[in-house]
RNA sequence: GGGUCCAUAGUUCAGCUUGGAUAGAAUGGCUGCCUGCGGAGCAGUUGGUCGAGGGUUCAAAUCCCUCUGGGCCCA
């Protein structure tokens, strides 16, 4: 029992309290007030009234006040069966409502104390949610763009994880397009060796910082690549050749050191789906039938699209799939890879062990040399995520509406958007260019115009580190490596969450730099802080006082502890993963407030400190759980 | 041309879904607080015609319309 039971037992007493005074059904809402003073929790449902029955808000308010909700507390009262402490009804027209913290502080003491799981709370009943991320072509490493895309797929993933959804996570390899194209000519046509001059530089910067920038502009003058590009395209797409297993050897080795940057930054995937093999499965054939057997496929045989097979949606425009020449447009690939993630159709793929994770979990791959391997199931999700940036929203919604048409009702696709992210100017200037008015400047990996993760994350590891040494001068260097490796982390997967996903994030590298305010090593801060206490003490929390707890400072942290479930379950219904973020903020800022107020070991009156450090052991457990669903661990030294 | 997203403090952003009480953080500037549970912290101060105009409403940063500036997608 924690703020969810006190915010149901008061919409319950209101609820019942319009049905004995006559009025009509009406929704409202209970939230917490704009100022401490007017209580824990208000009820707007006076509003709305007066809206409907023109009566003053006030009137309404003292009305339920009066008749209904006092005589409801002095008989609960008399059992202590009541979260509520007092209603008043304000003369703007709330009606203010007061917890009875004692209360409240016991039932979430002993809700987080008995449960390490404190926050899981089952919205989705078990429903199967198909995740996929990342997704960035093998021929490059990955910049802060790609990484945004990882961070809140894997944020997604564990708050759906949190609230009782069977996870599978997706990383769709496109081992087969023009990007990868441009890199195997670079190897093959223009003298690029296999292997960088310097050996300690990683295989995908090699490649998409020398090898795909410079290939790209050795297009411009010399035209005879362009033609090399097209005739390896089609190699590597029928599969065989020489040329198609260089690709697929060069491919393998880019992908894995992308990889090693996601563990970096400690996300996890089941499946690896390669482009390739999705084209050699022939699923679109079954999914063509389906189509035309639905009469979204249209053959066209007037006008500018004659003789092609056409996508005919309400609201949009056509769609070619099928050519005259019987080739296929992009989103004929993806619409049945769409189908067999919801498993409207057959599963081709047979699967192989790739690689096991840092987290100990297996990766697998497609493969369509047949086997037995024994594997989870992959596709037929009730929910399928697909998380790509807001550029591709218009494929995706026709990706979308074509699923709708063809799958069960409780079957539902969806693309997670989410804005770019672009280069303040003065972050462009690094790079010697001048935007003059601009505010910022989009990322290419053509142009060589990016910020690749690797690096920041290596700028903010020696950053921490210099900080950690600073302050732990005994730890060792290993120890101190660690440590910086979890704040650097920290601070750019917590930066890259915090964001509102339609806002572009206009990454400004001095300021993301900074490990003070608003950012992840803040969070793990307030959490060493608490294990400090909690490590000098005996941890004996029982013998506690409730009644004692009347400072601001510990009831507004025993507020944000009791609110964890509620914020948990409205991320699951928004898929939006900054309200975790801004929740473990407030987390922290309520204990650093407590921190300073409220000593803990100081405290003479031995039950006041038990209560205290009843707290400080609940509100580790919530902030840790906070912090594991955003991808951050918790550090007991930093 | 059609569609879509964004605009709130010097800067970076919450708040808008579900209208309601004096619009909040962080950062920057200025100023305090470590012989005290870790100062990656806390407190104070500075700073806002919520892009503009209209409309709906007892009440609009929030809903609707128009416009301006910018991003993206389609043609």
């Amino acid at each position: 029992m924690t703020f969810r039971a006190l915010v149901n037992e008061i919409h319950n007493v209101i609820s019942v309290s319009l049905r004995n005074l006559d009025y009509p059904k009406q929704d409202f809402e209970i939230s917490e007030p704009s100022r401490t003073e007017y209580g824990d929790l208000t009820c707007n449902v006076s509003f709305q009234l007066s809206r409907k029955i023109g009566k003053r808000p006030f009137d309404i308010a003292d009305e339920i006040v009066e008749k209904q909700l006092k005589p409801y507390l002095n008989e609960k009262k008399k059992d202590c069966s009541t979260l509520i402490l007092s209603a008043e009804a304000h003369p703007a027209g709330y009606i203010n409502f007061k917890a009875n913290f004692e209360k409240l502080t016991e039932s979430t003491l002993d809700e987080v104390l008995k449960n390490p799981k404190y926050g899981f709370y089952d919205f989705g009943k078990g429903k199967v949610v198909l995740i996929e991320h990342t997704s960035v072509n093998p021929n490059k490493s990955l910049h802060i763009g790609h990484i945004r895309n990882t961070v809140i797929g894997d944020a997604i993933y564990r708050i759906m994880k949190t609230t009782n959804h069977k996870t599978i996570v997706l990383n769709y390899i496109d081992d087969s397009g023009l990007q990868v194209a441009d890199i195997v000519v670079g190897f093959r046509f223009a003298g690029f060796p296999l292997e960088p001059n310097d050996k300690s530089l990683k295989f995908d910067h090699y490649c998409g910082d020398q090898v795909y920038v410079k290939v790209n502009e050795m297009y411009e003058t010399d035209p005879s690549l362009e033609e090399k590009r097209r005739i390896v395209l089609r190699e590597i797409e029928e599969g065989t050749s020489e040329i198609a297993k260089l690709a697929s050897n060069i491919t393998m080795r880019v992908l894995i050191e992308q990889l090693k940057t996601c563990w970096r930054i400690k996300t996890r995937y089941d499946l690896l789906n390669f482009e390739s093999q999705i084209i050699h499965s022939k699923i679109w054939n079954r999914t063509f039938e389906i189509l035309k057997e639905r009469g979204i496929l249209m053959l066209e045989v007037t006008g500018k699209n004659n003789g092609c097979w056409v996508l005919r949606l309400d609201d949009e425009d056509d769609k070619v799939l099928v050519r005259t020449d019987g080739t296929t447009t992009y989103i004929a690939k993806d619409i049945p890879y769409a189908a067999w993630k919801l498993g409207i159709i057959e599963d081709p793929f047979s699967y192989y062990k790739f690689v096991n994770q840092w987290d100990g979990s297996i990766l697998w791959a497609t493969t369509m040399e047949p086997n037995t391997n024994l594997h989870p199931k992959f596709n037929s999700a009730d929910l399928a995520l697909t998380v790509i940036d807001a550029r591709q929203a218009r494929l995706q919604r026709m990706i979308s509406k074509v699923l709708s048409r063809i799958s069960d009702k409780n079957k539902r696709y969806h693309h997670l958007a989410y804005e770019a992210v672009t280069l303040s100017s003065e972050t462009a200037k690094l790079f010697g260019l001048d935007i003059g008015e601009k505010r910022f400047l989009h990322m290419s990996g053509r142009k060589g115009i990016y910020i690749n993760a690797d690096y920041i994350l290596d700028l903010l590891h020696a950053k921490a580190l210099e900080e950690a040494k600073h302050r732990n001068p005994d730890l060792s260097s290993q120890s101190l490596n660690e440590i910086a490796e979890e704040v650097a982390v920290s601070a750019i997967r917590y930066n890259l969450i915090r964001q509102d996903l339609d806002k572009i994030v206009n990454f400004n590298l001095k300021e993301s730099l900074s490990l003070e305010g608003d950012t992840g090593p803040y969070l793990q801060y307030a959490y060493a802080r608490s294990q400090r206490i909690l490590e000098k003490s005996d941890q004996y929390v029982s013998d506690t006082k409730y009644e004692s707890l009347t400072g601001e400072a510990e009831r507004g942290l025993l507020r944000e502890i009791a609110k964890f479930d509620m914020v948990m379950e409205e991320s699951a219904k928004t898929l939006d993963p900054k309200l975790v973020a801004r929740y473990g903020y407030r987390l922290a800022t309520a204990f650093n407030l407590f921190y300073e107020k409220s000593p803990v070991l100081k405290e003479k009156d031995k039950q006041i400190m038990r209560t205290r450090l009843a707290i400080v052991k609940a509100f580790g457990l919530t902030l840790k759980n906070t912090l594991d669903i955003l991808g951050i661990t918790p550090l007991t030294k930093m």
